[in-house]
DNA sequence: GCAAAAATAT
DNA sequence: CATATTTTTG
């Protein structure tokens, strides 16, 4: 006859009581009218008046002797639940504010209504996320951040736990390395895309699983190499986005930003050193180009995965995994940009300004191009591993795991002293090298010559690993 | 009936 | 607040 928008209030009842009701004496349904409607409130049975309370009477029945008959039974105390598994909990859930047996608790519905995350909800919750800091966040926070009037924390906090536990799955199943809160947050966007032209994707996948297989967001390997060893860099495409998730992904790309956007939201992260393993909570320098084209001896730390064998672990530790997000284009990098912009933010703290106010664009022609931080670049005049131009010195104190297949961060040292670059892979503890890492070169022999560089293929690693060390540990 | 999402409890 | 558990939803 008609349709209830759930949640069923219990106001709602007496209609369809009029309804039944109106329908037995005149043998036809009639639509709900005022004339009905004040009918039926003054004629309803106290046992649909008393649904509510019934209904979770009932589910909780039907749960343990699926007991359907008793549908009049009002305040039944045979609601204990009779547990299968003795380590299961066994406790009686009580709707929030608790509903009495006086009619005050039918004013108040018990039940909240459920949020739908819609995209841009989900966005503004990653924005939240990207401004805050991922290490930083907590839901008050996002919620302070996003403003949306209807929101509660605890809506937040449910969907932040799925969000961490989403990355940590991510990070976790080791397909990538390293990615930036870009990779992620467009992965995790993915889950709530919910318009019919995503809807390619395969649907009896779950969401995460079709992110993570959906390689199109990666840039494909160059000339058959893994691009780690490859200068070209094509930029990443959203081809399968709308424009407004573009816009947000594509953070630090310059000739859209401000290009017609609807969602110029804070782009900048503030990045937090606070959780970082360091002795100290002084704010460290990150950044200090020139003393990098000299080195003769440096080290970098990056993520490595299980090939490097059951002791490089490492808890999920993803705290720098998100940071600012930043976009490659072909030959061009903007690293250094991105550099300056971890600079302006590096004594960020917490400071909820709504969206429409946080749109900081960085500009372009005040930041001092970092020509020796530019990766690419210097991917282009070498044939050895990226990482070379890195020369932070990485931090010991990562937490060491338990399990092979984990991730850890292993440190890459690259050694010129013997006039030939030299770089290994090793212990993140003890530096104790794990494998030669150059293909032509045999680094000693307690090192095995590395063969397998199918890993190098797996991810975007370059930038996030090193914009990783960077974030992670002190100047050399 | 399952699994994901969200709500709610701890 | 984080996490565990329950409930709702698709």
């Amino acid at each position: 006859m008609g349709f209830i928008p759930k949640p069923i209030a219990p106001t709602d009842l007496p209609k369809i009581y009029q309804f039944a009701l109106t329908y037995k004496r005149n043998g036809k349904s009639t639509l709900s009218t005022e004339q009905n409607q004040k009918d039926a409130n003054v004629s309803v049975p106290q046992q649909i008046m008393l649904v509510p309370e019934q209904a979770y009477v009932l589910k909780t029945k039907k749960k343990n002797c699926s007991s359907k008959s008793d549908t009049r039974t009002v305040n039944s105390t045979n609601v204990s639940h009779v547990s299968t598994n003795g380590s299961r909990k066994n406790r009686k859930r009580k709707p929030k504010g608790g509903p009495s047996d006086d009619g005050e608790s039918l004013s108040q519905p018990p039940k909240k209504k459920k949020i739908w995350w819609t995209n841009p909800l989900q966005d503004l919750f990653l924005q939240a996320i990207q401004h805050i800091g991922y290490d930083k966040v907590v839901p008050k926070k996002i919620l302070a951040f996003m403003n949306v009037p209807y929101l509660t924390r605890e809506n937040v906090a449910s969907h932040l736990q799925k969000y961490r536990i989403f990355v940590k799955r991510v990070v976790h199943q080791g397909r990538f390395s390293m990615l930036s809160d870009r990779g992620i947050d467009s992965m995790f966007r993915q889950t709530h895309i919910k318009e019919p032209y995503f809807n390619y994707y395969t649907p009896s996948t779950s969401w995460y699983e079709t992110s993570l297989n959906n390689r199109s967001f990666y840039s494909e390997s160059v000339h058959g190499q893994s691009r780690l060893l490859s200068e070209a860099r094509e930029p990443v495409r959203y081809n399968q986005i709308s424009y407004n998730y573009m816009n947000r992904s594509a953070t630090y790309e310059p000739h859209r930003i401000g290009s017609g956007s609807t969602l110029t939201l804070p782009i900048q992260s503030n990045i937090s050193f606070e959780n970082q393993p360091s002795q100290n909570e002084e704010t460290r320098t990150v950044f200090e180009p020139p003393v990098m084209a000299n080195k003769i001896s440096q080290t970098s730390q990056v993520l490595g995965f299980g090939q490097l064998g059951p002791s490089a672990i490492s808890g999920h530790n993803f705290n720098t995994n998100m940071m600012s997000s930043y976009e490659m284009q072909s030959g061009t990098s903007h690293f250094s940009y991105e550099m300056q912009s971890v600079l302006n933010n590096e004594n960020a703290t917490y400071n909820p300004e709504p969206p429409a106010n946080a749109t900081t664009q960085p500009n372009l022609d005040e930041l001092p191009q970092l020509e020796n931080l530019n990766l690419y670049n210097d991917l282009a005049n070498t044939s050895e591993v990226p990482y070379s131009i890195s020369n932070f010195q990485f931090d010991d104190n990562k937490k060491q795991g338990e399990e092979d297949g984990d991730w850890t961060f292993v440190n890459i040292n690259q050694d010129q002293s013997n006039g030939e670059t030299s770089n290994t892979i090793a212990t993140p503890e003890t530096n104790t090298p794990i494998f030669n890492i150059n293909p032509n070169q045999n680094q000693g022999q307690a090192v095995p010559e590395f063969t397998d560089w199918s890993f190098l293929d797996q991810q975007e690693l370059v930038d996030d690993d090193f914009m990783n060390s960077l974030f992670n540990n002190d100047m050399n």
